[in-house]
DNA sequence: TGAGTATGAAAATAATTTTCTTTATTTATC
DNA sequence: GATAAATAAAGAAAATTATTTTCATACTCA
């Protein structure tokens, strides 16, 4: 099921009654919905436009016609390859013959990065590239599977020369987020986005005067709600056994994205510092292999 | 192409002057349209919106909304088909628009996870599934970005109780190699598939006696001429610039594939310990976050 | 009761469409 | 070939419609 309608599913309890409505009449016919104007569908309802429009913003959509928009591009992908959408997020079965599996596998990956795509603000996008290169200094928080994304997009931060740090201990990353000030930005990554650790050190860098990223998987979270600007990658998976596999992928997909926004953007100050850098690699690995063996 | 776009395409010559520009402008991203307002789109073509609702007529639809949700639903279509091909892989370049970037890093992304799967040795695949479900102790050796997939495998065979070690650090990955043995495992990570450190542990590794994996970017390499089974990932890219961004996610998805197929495999053994691994990071959490603040 | 939340009415704003006018282009006629 | 009539193209601005915001009220839970 798409992102969307998968959050709608997901937050309908902690919704409002008169919201509960209304995105309940969204997951009855959500193709109906995006042909339809807000007064339309508030009457359906029986309740306000206002109503709807505040909905929208709860789900961090710009408005109505733009949750219109993504909603469409995703129930396109998702009858656009029904092949997928059969058997698409189905858990793990014992004994499965391989080729199923990686035909499920594919399935999904694609799927995770086509929706987080589809998702994507990209005024929100541009301004967060916007703070990572002109930040004094860029804080990565993540634990668990989401360190992996943070210390990738460390890699590539340090290659063009931004001055930034990702944890691995959640000590210190509580302590880096209470010295940061303003200029300074806190970048943190969690599926979830309840992860305690991370919502603290998010808290406590917000508080010191840092500007606050969160990346999260969609919908309503604790640290997407912290976060000045919340980045959301798609969240397909439910089962506890599936992991947290498309949504890592979907993450990096957004890291790529923003690590390629920022070169490019800066491109006579970055493009130098990664070439040096890569050069640099190279050279030392040909000392190295030489006087080896 | 989608029927939208392919009607413009058609049609455009029959228009009239302003109109074509306006058609030429859709056609040029309309993954950007799709987000824009009226007016937005009237001043980027200089033309009036007036022209802009007749054009929407003259093709049948309702309006200019009615227009931007039914092409946003074609275009979700259309983007999983490798129409992408054509302006794929593209470098970085200085200051393009950030559409642009966000259009060019999904194509490489869903090609490049495409083209992975279709490069799979299914059997060679069940081969190292079986092998690494069975091995006494595996080591996985990657350096730099590869280490960020080595953790990630990490991770998982951890939830699953497997004993694996993955290594930082290029000495400890020597020592570790040379104290293997038969029924072991050595699955080396690297995208060039010669990075010397990774190139000099799995040598040692399969001179102890333990079976070798590789997993590398599609051709031949030092690595994968010297493992045991190499597995392959697609290579997409060649400049630095784009660095190895596709390749990472490539990999991942590898890693995946085997992980999901290490489960289904021994279903009975591994899930009981990954919804145990699950839950006790439940609990802990839970009761962290009772006895905080 | 009172703080906080949920909600709608209505005002404000923004977006879109329509109408009407102007301008350009073609065509028919001298 | 010139020119007037007819037709088409395009925009300005008005009208309409859609959406968002503000503000006041009702409701809920402690």
């Amino acid at each position: 099921m798409s992102p969307i309608l998968h959050a709608l599913e997901k937050e309908k309890s902690k919704l409002s009654q008169l919201e509960r409505k209304l995105a309940e009449r969204i997951l009855a016919s959500p193709g109906d919905v995006v042909h339809m104007g807000i007064t339309e569908l508030a009457e359906q309802c029986s309740i306000s436009p206002a109503t709807i429009t505040r909905f929208c913003k709860v789900f961090h959509f710009k408005g109505f016609p733009d949750f219109k928009v993504k909603l469409a591009a995703e129930l396109a992908h998702s009858d656009a390859a029904p092949q997928d959408g059969n058997s698409s997020y189905q858990d793990i079965v014992a004994g499965n013959p391989l080729s199923v599996i990686v035909e499920a596998m594919q399935a999904n990956h694609l799927a995770s990065i086509r929706d987080t795509t589809s998702l994507l603000n990209i005024e929100r996008l541009q301004a967060v590239i916007s703070l990572l290169c002109s930040a004094r200094r860029v804080d990565l928080y993540g634990m668990a599977t989401s360190s992996i994304v943070a210390q990738d997009f460390y890699q590539k931060l340090v290659r063009i020369g931004v001055n930034c740090t990702a944890f691995a201990d959640s000590h210190m990353q509580i302590t880096s987020a209470s010295s940061l000030a303003a200029g300074d930005v806190a970048f943190a990554i969690s599926y979830s986005g309840e992860t305690p650790e991370t919502i603290d050190a998010l808290t406590c860098a917000g508080a010191s005067g840092a500007s606050t990223i969160s990346l999260t998987s969609y919908g309503s979270s604790t640290l997407a709600t912290l976060a000045e600007f919340p980045l959301f990658s798609s969240s397909l998976e439910q089962g506890m056994r599936r992991g947290d596999m498309a949504s890592r992928i979907a993450q990096l997909h957004i890291i790529d994205i923003l690590f390629t926004g920022m070169v490019s953007s800066k491109f006579g100050d970055f493009i130098p510092k990664l070439e040096h850098s890569y050069l640099n690699v190279q050279q030392y690995r040909h000392k190295r292999g030489g006087s080896m063996q």
